[in-house]
DNA sequence: TGAAAATTTCCGAACGATCGGTAGGTTTTT
DNA sequence: AAAAACCTACCGATCGTTCGGAAATTTTCA
C-alpha cells in the first residue's frame, strides 16, 4: 500500500506478500478499508507513544521543538518511513474512521502549537502565526518520507539535525 | 484521481465525470498510465511557465526565492491544488515516463538551489546544507495542497505571506 | 501424561461486480 | 465526402468478499 496506494494494491497482493491466501488473510481482517484504518490507528500509537510522550518531559520549549524532530526521524528512519506515507490514505475510510484518525494528528499538532506559545512568552518567537507554522515544520518532518532515500549520499544524522535547525530557525528570533 | 488515487479511479469514473462513456474516453487517450503521464506533464509545464520562467526574470536572489513562493501558491490557488497532489501518483508510470516527470521536478529544484547559492556568496545565508534546505522549502509550499481549505478560516494571502516568510526565516542570517 | 474436544488458523473454490481495453457502427463536425 | 467524436456491446482478467471444510494448535479432562 505505500509503494502503490490503497486502491492499487489489491488483497491478493498482500496476502502473498505475507504468506497467506486471500481467505486465509480475511480470517484476521473484516475487510480492506478495516486494514488499513487499523495499520493507521497502530502507527498513530506509535507516534504517540515514542515521539509525544517522551517530548512531554522536556521542560524548555525550545528544547521540547527539537526533540520532537528529533524523535519523530528517528522513528521514520526506524519503522521504514512507511506510515508517513500511508497517512494521506486514509480519505479511503468511511468519515467516522477518518475522524478518529485526524483527531489523533491534532494532538500531535496541538503539542507543536503549545510549545511554540511558550516559545512566544519567552519573548523568543518570531512575530508569525502560529498555526501555520506549526503545520509547515510538520510537513518539513512528514515530507521527508517522500523523498528521502539512504542513496541520496545524505547521512540520517545529517539529516537530522539539517531539519531541526531549519524548523526552528524559521520560528526563533535572531 | 486527485480524490482517490490513481488505483482507485476507473476510466468509467472519469468518463462519467467529464460526460462520456469510457469508449468515448478511449478516442482521446492511449490507455490509463498514457492519461496520468499526460496529465502531469501538463502540470510541470504550467510550473515552468507560471512560476520558474518569471521567477528567473529577478535579480536579486532573495526575492526571486520570495517571488518562487509566492507565485507557486498563487497557481496552486488558482488551478485549485491539484496537481501537487497528483504528483505522487507519478509511481503508477513506467519507469522511463517517472524520469521524465521527476527530471522536470530537478529543473525547478535546481533554481532553489542556484538562489541559495547566490544568497551565500552575499554572505546573507545561514551555515546550512543547502540541497536540504531546497527540499525543505518544496515540501513546505507543496504540502500546503495537502491540509489547505478555504474552511480552515485561513485567507490565501495571509498564508502566502506566512510562508514566504517561513521559508525566508529559515535560511536567512539573522 | 495423553487422547479427545474445542478453537484457531488457513485454504480451495466460487460469487457477483467491476476493472482496463477493444471492435464496429452511428452521430456530429469540418 | 472526409474526418473526428462518440456510443453500444462486449472481452478476459481481476477485484473484494464469502463459504465449507481441512490442518494445526490449544484446551480440557480422565
Amino acid at each position: 500500500m505505500v509503494q502503490k496506494g490503497y486502491g492499487a494494491t489489491s488483497i491478493s497482493d498482500i496476502a502473498k506478500e505475507v504468506g497467506m491466501t486471500k481467505a486465509g488473510l480475511y480470517h484476521h481482517i473484516t475487510g480492506k478499508q478495516d486494514m488499513l484504518f487499523r495499520i493507521l490507528i497502530h502507527a498513530m500509537d506509535g507516534v504517540e507513544r515514542d515521539v509525544i510522550e517522551p517530548a512531554k518531559k522536556v521542560e524548555d520549549p525550545e528544547e521540547r521543538l527539537r526533540e520532537i524532530i528529533r524523535l519523530h526521524l528517528r522513528r521514520l528512519f526506524e519503522k521504514g518511513l512507511e506510515f508517513a506515507l500511508l497517512f494521506p490514505e486514509r480519505r479511503h475510510l468511511e468519515p467516522a474512521q477518518q475522524e478518529a484518525v485526524v483527531q489523533r494528528g491534532r494532538i500531535y499538532l496541538s503539542l507543536i502549537c503549545e510549545s511554540m506559545r511558550e516559545l512566544a512568552d519567552q519573548g523568543k518567537l518570531r512575530d508569525l502565526d502560529i498555526n501555520i507554522a506549526a503545520v509547515h515544520i510538520l510537513q518539513t518532518i512528514t515530507g521527508i518520507a517522500r523523498w528521502y532515500t539512504k542513496d541520496t549520499g545524505i547521512s540520517e544524522d545529517h539529516l537530522v539535525v539539517q531539519t531541526v535547525n531549519f524548523g526552528l530557525s524559521a520560528i526563533l528570533k535572531r
